[in-house]
DNA sequence: TAACAATAGTTGTTATAACAACTATATTCG
DNA sequence: CGAATATAGTTGTTATAACAACTATTGTTA
Protein backbone atom coordinates (compact mmCIF):
# COMPACT_ATOMS: atom_id res chain seq x y z
CA UNK A 1 0.00 0.00 0.00
CA UNK A 2 3.16 2.49 -0.15
CA UNK A 3 2.20 5.35 -1.89
CA UNK A 4 4.81 6.69 -4.81
CA UNK A 5 6.91 9.37 -3.26
CA UNK A 6 6.43 12.66 -5.13
CA UNK A 7 8.36 16.13 -5.10
CA UNK A 8 5.40 17.68 -2.67
CA UNK A 9 6.12 14.52 -0.29
CA UNK A 10 10.18 15.44 0.37
CA UNK A 11 11.23 17.31 3.58
CA UNK A 12 13.35 19.67 1.36
CA UNK A 13 9.93 21.08 -0.18
CA UNK A 14 8.03 20.41 2.87
CA UNK A 15 10.43 23.05 4.70
CA UNK A 16 10.75 25.43 1.77
CA UNK A 17 7.20 25.95 1.76
CA UNK A 18 7.17 26.27 5.46
CA UNK A 19 9.52 29.12 4.99
CA UNK A 20 7.43 30.74 1.96
CA UNK A 21 4.47 30.54 4.76
CA UNK A 22 6.20 31.54 7.48
CA UNK A 23 7.83 34.59 5.37
CA UNK A 24 4.33 35.59 4.09
CA UNK A 25 2.68 34.89 7.25
CA UNK A 26 5.11 37.32 8.77
CA UNK A 27 4.66 40.52 6.21
CA UNK A 28 1.00 39.76 5.96
CA UNK A 29 0.69 40.60 9.94
CA UNK A 30 3.16 43.91 9.13
CA UNK A 31 1.36 45.31 6.25
CA UNK A 32 -2.19 44.63 8.54
CA UNK A 33 0.19 46.52 11.86
CA UNK A 34 0.99 49.28 9.42
CA UNK A 35 4.61 48.43 9.55
CA UNK A 36 5.99 49.10 6.06
CA UNK A 37 9.01 46.98 5.93
CA UNK A 38 9.83 43.43 4.30
CA UNK A 39 11.14 40.50 6.14
CA UNK A 40 14.82 40.84 4.82
CA UNK A 41 14.25 44.90 5.20
CA UNK A 42 13.93 44.50 8.96
CA UNK A 43 16.48 42.01 8.95
CA UNK A 44 18.87 44.64 7.69
CA UNK A 45 17.49 47.71 9.50
CA UNK A 46 18.02 45.47 12.97
CA UNK A 47 20.97 44.31 12.65
CA UNK A 48 22.16 48.01 12.29
CA UNK A 49 20.09 48.95 15.39
CA UNK A 50 21.21 46.25 17.70
CA UNK A 51 24.90 45.63 16.77
CA UNK A 52 27.39 47.59 16.40
CA UNK A 53 27.36 50.36 13.65
CA UNK A 54 28.46 51.52 10.97
CA UNK A 55 29.03 48.17 9.31
CA UNK A 56 30.03 47.76 6.28
CA UNK A 57 27.65 45.70 3.70
CA UNK A 58 30.05 43.08 3.72
CA UNK A 59 29.82 42.07 7.06
CA UNK A 60 25.83 42.70 6.78
CA UNK A 61 26.03 40.09 3.94
CA UNK A 62 27.63 37.54 6.15
CA UNK A 63 25.21 37.97 8.77
CA UNK A 64 22.52 37.54 6.93
CA UNK A 65 24.06 35.12 4.70
CA UNK A 66 23.35 36.74 1.59
CA UNK A 67 25.34 37.66 -1.10
CA UNK A 68 26.41 40.95 -1.92
CA UNK A 69 24.32 42.11 -4.74
CA UNK A 70 21.43 41.05 -2.61
CA UNK A 71 22.74 42.36 0.14
CA UNK A 72 23.41 45.72 -1.74
CA UNK A 73 20.17 45.94 -3.01
CA UNK A 74 18.12 46.03 -0.06
CA UNK A 75 20.19 48.71 1.43
CA UNK A 76 19.37 50.55 -1.60
CA UNK A 77 15.66 50.57 -0.90
CA UNK A 78 17.12 51.32 2.77
CA UNK A 79 18.48 54.32 1.75
CA UNK A 80 15.93 55.43 -0.79
CA UNK A 81 13.36 55.40 2.18
CA UNK A 82 16.36 57.09 4.32
CA UNK A 83 15.92 54.79 7.38
CA UNK A 84 19.94 53.63 6.57
CA UNK A 85 22.84 56.54 5.10
CA UNK A 86 25.86 54.98 3.46
CA UNK A 87 28.94 57.01 5.00
CA UNK A 88 31.84 57.27 3.07
CA UNK A 89 34.83 55.00 5.15
CA UNK A 90 37.79 57.85 6.45
CA UNK A 91 40.56 54.69 6.10
CA UNK A 92 39.00 52.49 3.00
CA UNK A 93 37.17 54.73 -0.21
CA UNK A 94 36.03 51.30 -0.85
CA UNK A 95 34.44 50.78 1.45
CA UNK A 96 30.49 51.89 3.23
CA UNK A 97 29.79 52.99 6.54
CA UNK A 98 26.37 52.19 6.98
CA UNK A 99 24.64 54.05 9.25
CA UNK A 100 21.24 53.87 11.01
CA UNK A 101 19.22 56.88 10.92
CA UNK A 102 17.02 58.34 13.49
CA UNK A 103 13.85 57.92 11.36
CA UNK A 104 15.17 53.66 10.67
CA UNK A 105 15.53 53.83 14.88
CA UNK A 106 12.12 55.11 15.00
CA UNK A 107 10.72 52.10 12.25
CA UNK A 108 12.19 49.68 14.52
CA UNK A 109 11.31 50.84 17.57
CA UNK A 110 7.49 50.70 15.67
CA UNK A 111 8.22 47.29 14.55
CA UNK A 112 9.91 45.40 17.21
CA UNK A 113 6.95 44.92 19.32
CA UNK A 114 5.18 43.70 15.78
CA UNK A 115 7.68 41.32 15.40
CA UNK A 116 8.25 40.14 18.49
CA UNK A 117 4.55 38.85 18.55
CA UNK A 118 5.40 37.17 14.92
CA UNK A 119 8.14 35.17 16.32
CA UNK A 120 6.09 34.20 19.26
CA UNK A 121 3.13 33.42 17.34
CA UNK A 122 4.88 31.20 14.92
CA UNK A 123 6.75 29.21 17.86
CA UNK A 124 3.82 29.48 20.18
CA UNK A 125 3.95 26.34 22.23
CA UNK A 126 7.12 25.12 21.98
CA UNK A 127 9.19 23.51 24.85
CA UNK A 128 12.82 23.82 25.51
CA UNK A 129 13.53 20.92 24.28
CA UNK A 130 11.81 21.24 20.78
CA UNK A 131 13.64 24.46 20.28
CA UNK A 132 16.68 22.16 20.84
CA UNK A 133 15.38 19.74 18.67
CA UNK A 134 15.04 22.09 15.82
CA UNK A 135 18.23 23.42 16.25
CA UNK A 136 19.97 19.92 16.38
CA UNK A 137 17.99 19.02 12.89
CA UNK A 138 18.91 22.47 11.17
CA UNK A 139 22.79 21.57 12.63
CA UNK A 140 22.61 18.35 11.08
CA UNK A 141 21.19 19.11 7.94
CA UNK A 142 24.01 22.13 7.38
CA UNK A 143 26.86 19.61 8.63
CA UNK A 144 25.23 17.31 5.62
CA UNK A 145 25.78 19.98 2.82
CA UNK A 146 29.40 21.06 4.23
CA UNK A 147 30.95 17.73 2.95
CA UNK A 148 33.22 18.55 0.36
CA UNK A 149 32.16 21.83 0.80
CA UNK A 150 35.47 23.17 1.84
CA UNK A 151 33.33 26.66 2.69
CA UNK A 152 30.90 27.39 4.52
CA UNK B 1 25.71 36.88 30.78
CA UNK B 2 22.50 36.45 28.31
CA UNK B 3 23.70 37.92 24.90
CA UNK B 4 21.23 40.28 23.40
CA UNK B 5 18.51 38.29 20.68
CA UNK B 6 19.41 39.88 16.89
CA UNK B 7 17.46 38.67 14.37
CA UNK B 8 19.90 36.06 13.19
CA UNK B 9 19.40 34.30 16.57
CA UNK B 10 15.46 33.66 15.44
CA UNK B 11 14.76 30.35 14.26
CA UNK B 12 12.40 31.99 11.28
CA UNK B 13 15.70 33.38 9.93
CA UNK B 14 17.67 29.95 11.20
CA UNK B 15 14.81 28.42 8.77
CA UNK B 16 14.84 30.64 6.20
CA UNK B 17 19.05 30.43 5.82
CA UNK B 18 18.87 26.56 5.64
CA UNK B 19 16.15 26.30 3.18
CA UNK B 20 17.96 29.17 1.25
CA UNK B 21 21.05 26.90 1.63
CA UNK B 22 19.18 23.95 0.71
CA UNK B 23 17.93 25.56 -2.54
CA UNK B 24 21.57 26.32 -3.45
CA UNK B 25 23.11 22.98 -2.71
CA UNK B 26 20.72 21.35 -4.78
CA UNK B 27 21.19 23.52 -7.55
CA UNK B 28 24.92 23.67 -7.46
CA UNK B 29 25.00 19.77 -7.63
CA UNK B 30 22.65 19.68 -10.21
CA UNK B 31 24.96 22.16 -12.57
CA UNK B 32 27.59 20.03 -11.37
CA UNK B 33 25.93 16.88 -12.71
CA UNK B 34 24.79 18.82 -16.04
CA UNK B 35 21.24 18.84 -14.95
CA UNK B 36 19.77 22.13 -16.54
CA UNK B 37 16.33 22.54 -13.81
CA UNK B 38 16.52 24.68 -10.84
CA UNK B 39 14.49 23.29 -7.59
CA UNK B 40 11.16 24.65 -8.88
CA UNK B 41 11.41 23.25 -12.60
CA UNK B 42 11.79 20.18 -11.48
CA UNK B 43 9.37 19.99 -8.77
CA UNK B 44 7.07 20.98 -11.66
CA UNK B 45 7.93 18.38 -13.85
CA UNK B 46 8.11 15.60 -11.83
CA UNK B 47 4.72 16.24 -10.24
CA UNK B 48 3.56 15.99 -14.66
CA UNK B 49 5.65 12.81 -14.37
CA UNK B 50 5.10 11.32 -11.27
CA UNK B 51 0.88 12.52 -11.31
CA UNK B 52 -1.64 11.88 -13.45
CA UNK B 53 -1.13 14.10 -16.22
CA UNK B 54 -2.62 16.38 -17.43
CA UNK B 55 -3.16 18.62 -14.80
CA UNK B 56 -4.32 22.21 -14.99
CA UNK B 57 -2.02 24.91 -13.90
CA UNK B 58 -4.27 25.98 -10.92
CA UNK B 59 -4.06 21.88 -9.80
CA UNK B 60 -0.37 22.33 -9.73
CA UNK B 61 -0.20 25.48 -8.16
CA UNK B 62 -2.46 23.97 -5.47
CA UNK B 63 0.40 21.42 -4.79
CA UNK B 64 3.53 23.09 -5.23
CA UNK B 65 1.50 25.48 -2.99
CA UNK B 66 2.99 28.70 -4.77
CA UNK B 67 -0.02 31.56 -6.42
CA UNK B 68 -0.53 30.76 -10.53
CA UNK B 69 1.15 33.90 -12.08
CA UNK B 70 4.34 32.53 -10.03
CA UNK B 71 3.69 28.45 -11.37
CA UNK B 72 2.29 30.14 -14.97
CA UNK B 73 5.75 31.61 -15.06
CA UNK B 74 7.75 28.76 -14.56
CA UNK B 75 5.55 26.78 -16.73
CA UNK B 76 6.15 29.29 -19.54
CA UNK B 77 10.37 28.34 -19.13
CA UNK B 78 9.40 24.67 -19.77
CA UNK B 79 7.00 24.84 -22.35
CA UNK B 80 9.71 27.38 -24.14
CA UNK B 81 12.26 24.33 -23.59
CA UNK B 82 9.74 22.13 -24.25
CA UNK B 83 9.73 19.91 -21.81
CA UNK B 84 5.54 20.35 -21.38
CA UNK B 85 3.09 21.62 -23.50
CA UNK B 86 0.12 23.35 -22.92
CA UNK B 87 -2.94 21.64 -25.08
CA UNK B 88 -6.12 23.14 -25.07
CA UNK B 89 -8.77 21.78 -22.70
CA UNK B 90 -11.64 20.05 -24.49
CA UNK B 91 -14.33 21.14 -22.41
CA UNK B 92 -13.27 24.50 -20.79
CA UNK B 93 -11.51 27.10 -22.75
CA UNK B 94 -9.77 28.58 -20.23
CA UNK B 95 -7.93 25.79 -19.32
CA UNK B 96 -4.76 24.06 -19.98
CA UNK B 97 -3.85 20.18 -20.17
CA UNK B 98 -0.18 20.38 -18.85
CA UNK B 99 1.27 17.65 -20.71
CA UNK B 100 4.82 16.33 -20.26
CA UNK B 101 6.44 16.01 -23.50
CA UNK B 102 9.31 12.69 -24.52
CA UNK B 103 11.67 15.67 -23.92
CA UNK B 104 10.50 16.18 -20.74
CA UNK B 105 10.65 12.52 -19.91
CA UNK B 106 13.81 12.09 -20.81
CA UNK B 107 14.80 14.95 -18.52
CA UNK B 108 13.25 13.52 -15.58
CA UNK B 109 14.70 10.48 -15.90
CA UNK B 110 18.46 12.02 -16.28
CA UNK B 111 17.59 13.99 -12.94
CA UNK B 112 16.23 11.85 -11.07
CA UNK B 113 19.00 9.55 -9.46
CA UNK B 114 20.91 13.40 -8.96
CA UNK B 115 17.82 14.69 -7.16
CA UNK B 116 17.49 11.57 -5.48
CA UNK B 117 20.68 11.56 -4.05
CA UNK B 118 20.78 15.13 -3.09
CA UNK B 119 18.13 13.92 -0.80
CA UNK B 120 19.77 11.19 0.58
CA UNK B 121 22.58 13.34 1.04
CA UNK B 122 20.91 16.09 2.74
CA UNK B 123 18.65 13.78 5.33
CA UNK B 124 21.46 11.58 5.40
CA UNK B 125 22.14 9.69 9.16
CA UNK B 126 18.45 10.76 9.80
CA UNK B 127 16.55 8.53 12.10
CA UNK B 128 12.77 7.81 11.26
CA UNK B 129 12.61 9.01 14.70
CA UNK B 130 14.03 12.84 13.38
CA UNK B 131 11.96 12.45 10.27
CA UNK B 132 8.83 12.26 12.42
CA UNK B 133 10.09 15.61 14.99
CA UNK B 134 10.75 17.20 12.41
CA UNK B 135 7.13 16.59 10.31
CA UNK B 136 6.05 17.65 13.72
CA UNK B 137 7.64 21.07 13.89
CA UNK B 138 6.65 21.40 10.62
CA UNK B 139 3.18 20.78 11.80
CA UNK B 140 3.18 22.66 14.48
CA UNK B 141 4.76 25.38 13.13
CA UNK B 142 2.11 25.46 10.15
CA UNK B 143 -0.99 25.19 12.69
CA UNK B 144 0.41 28.26 14.86
CA UNK B 145 0.54 30.23 11.50
CA UNK B 146 -3.19 28.81 10.55
CA UNK B 147 -4.61 30.55 13.76
CA UNK B 148 -7.01 33.42 12.44
CA UNK B 149 -6.54 32.44 8.65
CA UNK B 150 -9.82 30.66 7.49
CA UNK B 151 -8.14 29.09 4.44
CA UNK B 152 -4.92 27.06 4.01
C1' DT C 1 57.70 50.98 -7.05
C1' DA C 2 55.14 48.70 -10.58
C1' DA C 3 52.68 44.54 -11.66
C1' DC C 4 49.59 41.52 -9.46
C1' DA C 5 46.21 39.96 -6.42
C1' DA C 6 42.58 40.70 -3.19
C1' DT C 7 38.60 43.26 -1.55
C1' DA C 8 34.19 46.34 -1.61
C1' DG C 9 30.53 47.37 -4.04
C1' DT C 10 27.59 47.85 -8.43
C1' DT C 11 25.25 46.39 -12.66
C1' DG C 12 23.30 42.83 -15.76
C1' DT C 13 20.77 38.84 -16.07
C1' DT C 14 17.72 35.00 -14.83
C1' DA C 15 14.64 32.85 -11.64
C1' DT C 16 11.53 32.56 -7.74
C1' DA C 17 7.65 34.86 -5.06
C1' DA C 18 3.45 36.94 -4.62
C1' DC C 19 -0.10 40.91 -4.85
C1' DA C 20 -3.10 43.55 -7.95
C1' DA C 21 -5.42 44.12 -11.93
C1' DC C 22 -6.71 42.37 -16.18
C1' DT C 23 -9.01 39.18 -20.12
C1' DA C 24 -11.62 35.35 -21.28
C1' DT C 25 -14.61 31.83 -20.32
C1' DA C 26 -17.93 29.22 -17.43
C1' DT C 27 -21.45 28.91 -13.91
C1' DT C 28 -25.30 30.39 -11.23
C1' DC C 29 -29.48 32.35 -10.35
C1' DG C 30 -33.16 35.75 -10.66
C1' DC D 1 -32.38 34.03 -21.12
C1' DG D 2 -29.29 37.45 -19.19
C1' DA D 3 -26.87 39.72 -15.45
C1' DA D 4 -23.96 38.77 -11.62
C1' DT D 5 -20.39 35.86 -10.09
C1' DA D 6 -16.75 32.67 -10.06
C1' DT D 7 -12.78 30.53 -12.20
C1' DA D 8 -8.37 29.97 -15.27
C1' DG D 9 -4.70 32.14 -16.70
C1' DT D 10 -1.75 36.37 -17.99
C1' DT D 11 0.59 40.79 -17.33
C1' DG D 12 2.55 44.50 -14.43
C1' DT D 13 5.09 45.53 -10.58
C1' DT D 14 8.10 45.02 -6.56
C1' DA D 15 11.19 42.28 -3.81
C1' DT D 16 14.31 38.49 -2.82
C1' DA D 17 18.15 35.40 -4.59
C1' DA D 18 22.36 34.61 -6.52
C1' DC D 19 25.89 34.09 -10.45
C1' DA D 20 28.91 36.64 -13.63
C1' DA D 21 31.26 40.45 -14.93
C1' DC D 22 32.54 44.93 -14.00
C1' DT D 23 34.88 49.40 -11.58
C1' DA D 24 37.40 51.26 -8.03
C1' DT D 25 40.23 50.84 -4.52
C1' DT D 26 43.73 48.63 -1.34
C1' DG D 27 47.30 45.26 -0.24
C1' DT D 28 51.22 42.39 -1.63
C1' DT D 29 55.42 41.27 -3.54
C1' DA D 30 58.94 40.65 -6.92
Amino acid sequence: MSMKKTITDSYAFKLNALTRKMRRHSLDIMRSEDIDLTVDQWGILSLLHDNKSPMSQTEIAVLMIKDSPTVSRIIDILCKRELLVRETHPADRRRFNLRITKLGIKAVKLAMPVVERIREGLFDGFTKQEFAALQELIAKIESNMACGDPDN
